[in-house]
DNA sequence: ATTTGACTTGAGAGCGCTCCCAAAACCAAA
DNA sequence: TTTGGTTTTGGGAGCGCTCTCAAGTCAAAT
C-alpha cells in the first residue's frame, strides 16, 4: 500500500505538497496538482485514515449511541440508524455504533475519551438524561435525535409531537369523534421521562383541550396482550369511546382482537390511529392502519448532519428542528356509527 | 488529556513500559504494574485509539457492510446489526456501518484501503457476490452473514434453510397437509441469486420431495397487494392448496385478506407458516402467525466473532456455522378441514 | 538593478502510540 | 568473585499523515 511519501517522491514534490493537494488546505498550482493526482491514481494511493486522524486530531468518525432499552428497537430505530449512516457517509464521515446500557456514564466517558470519534449522536433521549449531563460536562460535541428537557443550547432534531397530536385529534374530531383515548407506552417508560411518551401525552391533552373534547389515557406495555387489557380498561373508563390514538404499535393487534371479541368492527365501531408509526406496520394490519408516520429517515439524516456541521464549523450551531409526522388515512379510521 | 508519556514520567518508568503494562505484551513486575495503573487512573488516562491503531497497524474497528437493496431492511436486519455491534463491543472492537449500493466495487475498494477497519462483515449475500470477489482478490479479512456459492474457504454463518424447510414441511405434513405452496420473494430477487431466496426454494423442493408431496411456488414482491395476487395465482395453479409457507412477511397480510375475501378461515381452510420471520411480526397478525424465527441475534453475534477471531489469530479459521430457525406454532396453522 | 508583493513549494517537527533491540538488575550455581 | 541464565526495564525509530515556519520564484513597479 503506497504512502503519501511514495506519491511525493514519484511526483517530485514534498510530502506536504501532496497533503495540501489532497486536502485543498492551501493553493497548489494546477500543473503540480494534476501531476500529483495522476501519480496518486497510478499508484492507487489512498490516504490512511488513522494517520490522518492522528495528525489532524479529527478522526472523521462519529458515533451513534444506541441504548438498549426495555422498549426494544423497531423499524423506526433501524431507519434512524441507516439514514444517519447514509448521511455520515455522504459527508465523508464514518458512523460507529455504540450499543450500551442506557445511561451507563462510565462506559460512555471511556468511549468518548479514547479519541476515536469526533462527536456523537444520541437517540432515545429522556427529559432528564444522564448522558447529556456527562457530554456537557466534558464538553463533547453531540447532537440528539429526540431532546431532553433543557435543550435550548444543544442541536437536536425531534418529532413535532404537539403538531402531530393536533393533526390527529383534528382529523378525528372532524370525523365526529367526541370520546377519544390515548394509548401511551408503559407507565415505566413514561415515568422514566422518555421524551416521546411524555411529549405525546402532553400533546394529546393539549389538543383535546383545544378541541373542547375530553380524553382518557392508558399506559400500556408493548405487547398485544397488554393492548387487549388496555382496551377493556379504556372502555371501562369511558364507555362512549369511539376512537383510540395509539403510540404503541405492538399493542394494537391486542386492541383489534378485543374489538373483534365484542363483535365490533373497525372503523365502524371504533377508529384507530397509530402515531409515530410507519407504513410498513400499517399495512401489516387488517384493516390497514391510519397512521402518523414518523419522519425517521429525515430525522436520522438531520441528526448526523447537525453534528457534522457543528464539528466542521467549530461552533455550537444549536439548530433545533421539529419535524411533524406524515399523516396517512387508511382503513382503520372513519366516522363512528356505533352510537348513531 | 494525558498521554502515555505523562503516565510514564509520573510513574518513573519508560513509555514503552507503560505500553507493555497496558497491553500485557510482555511481563511486567507486579510492583511496577500496579504503580503504573495507579498513575493511570490518577490521571484519568485513556489510550488514544488512533495512535494505537496507527502504530500497531490494527485499528480494532470492523465494518458491517449493509447494502441497500430492493427488499429493504426489516427487524431481522436490525437485529443482525445490533447483535453484531454488541459482540464487537464486548470484544473490544468498534463497529462501523457501511451502507452502500449493493455491489459497488469501487466504493468498497476505497473503503477497505483507507486503513480504517481491520476487516468486515458482509450481509445480504448473493450466491455470486462481487463484493466477495473483490475482498478475496485484495485479501481483505471478512466474514459473512449468509453465504455465497463457493464459500468453503471463508468463515460464514447462515441460516440452515434445508433444515428449516424440512421442519416446516414435516410439521405441515403431520397436520395432514398434502398440497403446500411456497411463497418466495420476488422473481428479481431470486434471479439475482440472493441466498435466502435460492436456498429456501431449494430446501422447499427437497423437503417436499422427501415427504412425497408435490408443491407449487410463487414469487412475490414484498407488499400486501402482491401477496393478494399471489394467493389467487397459487390457488389457480393448485386448487387443493391447504397450506402456504411464506418467506415474505410483508406479503402475508395480502394473503390473509385474499383468504378473508373468500370467506375462508385461517387455519381451518388454510394454514400459513412464515419462515425466516420473527415473533414480533407474528404477533402483529390475526391470528398470530406460526413462524420459523430467524436466529438473528445469534447470527449477528457469530458473524462478528468469527471475523474477530480471524483477525486475532491471523489465520483463516474458516468456521462455517449453519443455524436453524426456531419453530413456534401459533394460530395460523392447524389441520385443514376444507376438503373434509 | 533593486524592491515589492503575489503566488507557490519545501522541510521537518510532531500526533500518541507499538515493538525491536538491547541493557540492567537480579539471583543461584560454580 | 565470577559466570550464566532469567527476569525486568529503557531507548528510540517509526507508523502515515498534518501544519507551522520559512524559503524560493517571478512579474510588475521603482
Amino acid at each position: 500500500m503506497p504512502t503519501m511519501l511514495d506519491v511525493a517522491k514519484r511526483a517530485g514534490v514534498a510530502p506536504s505538497t501532496v497533503s495540501y493537494a489532497i486536502n485543498g488546505t492551501r493553493p497548489i498550482s494546477e500543473k503540480t496538482r494534476q501531476r500529483i493526482f495522476a501519480v496518486m491514481d497510478e499508484l492507487g494511493y489512498r490516504p490512511h485514515a488513522l494517520a490522518r486522524g492522528l495528525a489532524s486530531k479529527r478522526s472523521r468518525i462519529i458515533a451513534l449511541h444506541f441504548p438498549v432499552s426495555e422498549r426494544g428497537l423497531g423499524i423506526t430505530e433501524l431507519e434512524f440508524v441507516t439514514s444517519a449512516a447514509d448521511a455520515a457517509t455522504e459527508n465523508g464521515y464514518n458512523l460507529v455504533l455504540w450499543p450500551s446500557e442506557l445511561h451507563d456514564q462510565n462506559k460512555l466517558r471511556q468511549l468518548t475519551q479514547q479519541g476515536l470519534v469526533d462527536g456523537m449522536i444520541i437517540m432515545e433521549v429522556c427529559l432528564k438524561d444522564e448522558r447529556i449531563d456527562l457530554l456537557r460536562e466534558i464538553d463533547f460535541p453531540f447532537s440528539m435525535i429526540g431532546r431532553c428537557a433543557d435543550a435550548e443550547d444543544i442541536g437536536y432534531v425531534d418529532i413535532d409531537f404537539a403538531k402531530t397530536l393536533q393533526d390527529t385529534i383534528n382529523y378525528l374530531a372532524e370525523l365526529g369523534h367526541k370520546h377519544i383515548a390515548f394509548l401511551n407506552q408503559s407507565q415505566e417508560i413514561f415515568d422514566s421521562g422518555y421524551g416521546p411518551a411524555v411529549r405525546a401525552q402532553a400533546g394529546f391533552e393539549q389538543a383535546m383541550r383545544e378541541a373542547g373534547l375530553e380524553g382518557v389515557t392508558c399506559f400500556c406495555h408493548a405487547t398485544p396482550r397488554a393492548g387487549h387489557e388496555a382496551f377493556n380498561d379504556l372502555l371501562g373508563k369511558c364507555p362512549d369511546l369511539t376512537a383510540i390514538v395509539a403510540m404503541n404499535d405492538r399493542a394494537i393487534p391486542g386492541i383489534m382482537q378485543a374489538v373483534a371479541d365484542r363483535s365490533w368492527l373497525i372503523p365502524q365501531d371504533l377508529s384507530i390511529v397509530a402515531i409515530i408509526s410507519s407504513a410498513h406496520i400499517a399495512e401489516m394490519m387488517m384493516p390497514p392502519l391510519t397512521t402518523a408516520d414518523a419522519p425517521t429517515t429525515e430525522l436520522g439524516r438531520l441528526g448526523a448532519e447537525l453534528l457534522i456541521q457543528q464539528l466542521e464549523e467549530r461552533e455550537k450551531s444549536a439548530a433545533r428542528v421539529l419535524s411533524p409526522c406524515h399523516f396517512v388515512s387508511r382503513g382503520s379510521s372513519g366516522p363512528c356509527y356505533r352510537n348513531a
